[in-house]
This record gives structure tokens, sequence and C-alpha cells, in this order.
DNA sequence: AAGCAACTGAGACTCAGTCTCAAGTGAACG
DNA sequence: CGTTCACTTGAGACTGAGTCTCAGTTGCTT
């Protein structure tokens, strides 16, 4: 059963209007798009999905959208380790950390209260404030581990690429 | 005083011999740039300086050596928040995290072992060998608090803009 | 309904990073 | 001591994610 989005739009038009901007059917279709998955997405997949959706919209657009979805907090960007940007949605308060599989590809989040108590020790000792972090830890996941594994992983990348187009 | 990088060449050289490859003037003269400075670089920063000093290297060569030294283990990628790559070489055993402030661009660096050791027990629980981990702390470093923080760092953002280069 | 600012798409552009290829270099070996 | 041959190199073409521009469109506000 997909989530219910019409929070997010809501709290998405309160932070438009604040700044004077719209809600436009574009990005309504969008934070459609990403509030009905559960993973993390890059820029050209939402491009691709939407395409596939026959929903016209332009690559243009998303990157304006997503900037703006991000400085309104309901999504945010995370660094996975590779060249480009990834997203994740906000759904509630689940921040979350990753491990990150360099055989397969996986992505295993986690959240660790004690982890976060103790970053919150380290920047208060330096008198820094922080607002966010991010944490991958690199390494090989239990399949990989018991598969004996292999130097790349051509499955996972060619899942990848599949979901991915520019024209 | 300058650090001592004989000790790099050499272990950087038994790499090279063990992989077949050769140490070129090349290769010592761009690893004997980066153990000079003891803060995080860029490509294309090096490829600068190397030009300030009359010391004839291309891009393409400063990128093949910058992913042999990461192989080798000299040098490690490390992720600041930014959309490309930042490097940094690796002294005796000397892993640090980093805080970084949204405002001014400062990166301060930290090593916690409470921390670390913290991060080898979630990974035992999930079955999962680390081999590396990457952890940001973005938020606002205490002399931008003091200052009244500004939207931006021009001071900041300029001069890390005038140590590159692309002819 | 008019006005006007926000919005959009197409495609040009940027820029970090990669690839290609012809020419250079150096260790090993006869 | 010269040949060989694989490793290196530089110049510049290329790639691909992300940004910018600009003309045309949309949709609040009055």
């Amino acid at each position: 059963m997909p989530h219910n989005v019409d929070r997010e739009i809501s709290k998405f038009q309160d932070f438009l209007q604040q700044q004077g901007l719209k809600l436009t059917g574009e990005r309504t279709a969008l934070l459609r798009e990403i509030f009905s998955t559960h993973y993390h997405f890059e820029a050209d997949e939402l491009l691709f999905k939407m395409k596939e959706k026959n929903v016209k919209i332009s690559r243009a657009t998303i990157y304006r959208t997503l900037e703006l979805l991000v400085k309104s907090g309901l999504v945010r960007r995370v660094h996975l380790g590779e060249d480009h940007y990834h997203y994740e949605h906000v759904s509630g308060n689940s921040h979350h950390d990753h491990l990150i599989c360099t055989i397969c590809g996986a992505v295993i989040e986690f959240h660790d209260e004690t982890l976060e108590q103790r970053q919150r020790e380290i920047c208060a000792k330096k008198k820094f404030t922080p607002t966010f972090h991010n944490l991958q830890i690199l390494g090989v996941c239990n399949s990989c581990q018991r598969k004996g594994q292999q130097p790349d992983a051509p499955d996972r990348v060619k899942m990848i690429q599949a979901t991915r187009l520019r024209k």
C-alpha cells in the first residue's frame, strides 16, 4: 500500500508559500514519485521514471525541484561513495547512516543512538553546532563474504544502469 | 621543516614493483608535493601547484597517479560534501573524520576512539566487514557562530578558487 | 481580465574526471 | 651496447552529472 504523500505535499506547499514560490503540477508529480519508494535515488533515475510514466518533466526542473526539496528539509542529499549525488526522502525523523558493500553495491541502512550521542559530545567539545551528518562505512556485506567475493559487481551495476537514461 | 617523504616513496616503489609498474620522475614529484602539505587537496589543485613550480605533469598523469596512490594505501579519497573528490595523504595511522563549517568552509579534523569502537560493534552485529569509513558532520564552527553568520563564505571560497586552474 | 512574477523545457554550457593514441622511456636481455 | 617491449606520458577529445539561459507559459493577485 503506497505511502500517503498528502502530508508531505502540504508541508512543501507551506515551505514554498513562505518563499513566495508556487506549487505546480510538475512539483507535486515529482514529490509523489519520490515518496512512493523508500530507497535512495539519483536525479537521472527520476528523469527516467517520469518519462516511463509519460509525465512530462525536464531535467532542469528535476534538479531545481530537488534543490527546493532539500532546502525544505523533505529530502536530503546523501553521499554513497560515488561521484555524484544521491538523495533520499525524509519520512518523519528517520535519520540513518549507511553500510555500503564494495563488492555488490548493496546499501544497508542503520541507526544507532549511541553513535549519534557521541557525535553530539564531540561537537560540543569543539564548540561546533552540528546541523547534519553523513556516515558511510565501506566494506563487504555478509552475503558477499559467504559467496567468496568477485572483484566487481556486474549484476548490481547493470541493474543500476538500466534505470538510467539521458536522451 | 618539511616532512621526509623518502619512506613514502619507498613504500610506493614497493607497491609499484609488486604490480610490475615503474617509479617515474612524475610520480615521485607528485608524491613529494602531496606529502609536503598536511591538508586536503583536489586533483586540480595539484595540477595548479605543479604548474606553479614549473614541474611539467599532465592532468591525465595526476589522475592516474592518484588512483595508484589510493590503491597503494598512501592516499585516501575523502568526501567533504562537495560534488567532486578530495584527497588526503595517510601519514602513519592517522585516521580521522571531519567537521565541516557550512558558513566559512573550514574543515576541522578529529579522531575519536569511542566512535570507532561503536562502529566496529555495529558492523559486527550486521555481519559486515568494514574496510574504511567516512564521516562528515556539517554545521557551524565556533568562530562563525560568534561572528553572526553570513549566508555565504566569499573569503574562503575565493581563496579556494584562486588555487585552481584549468588551462 | 490584466499584470507580473514565478515556472518550464530545450538545449547550450561547465567542469571534473576518463579515455585514446602516438610518442617517449627505461629495465632486461641477448 | 643496442634491441625489445611493456609501461608512461601529454595533448586533447570525450563523457556525463549538474547548471544556466532564454523565450514562452502558467497561475496568483488585484
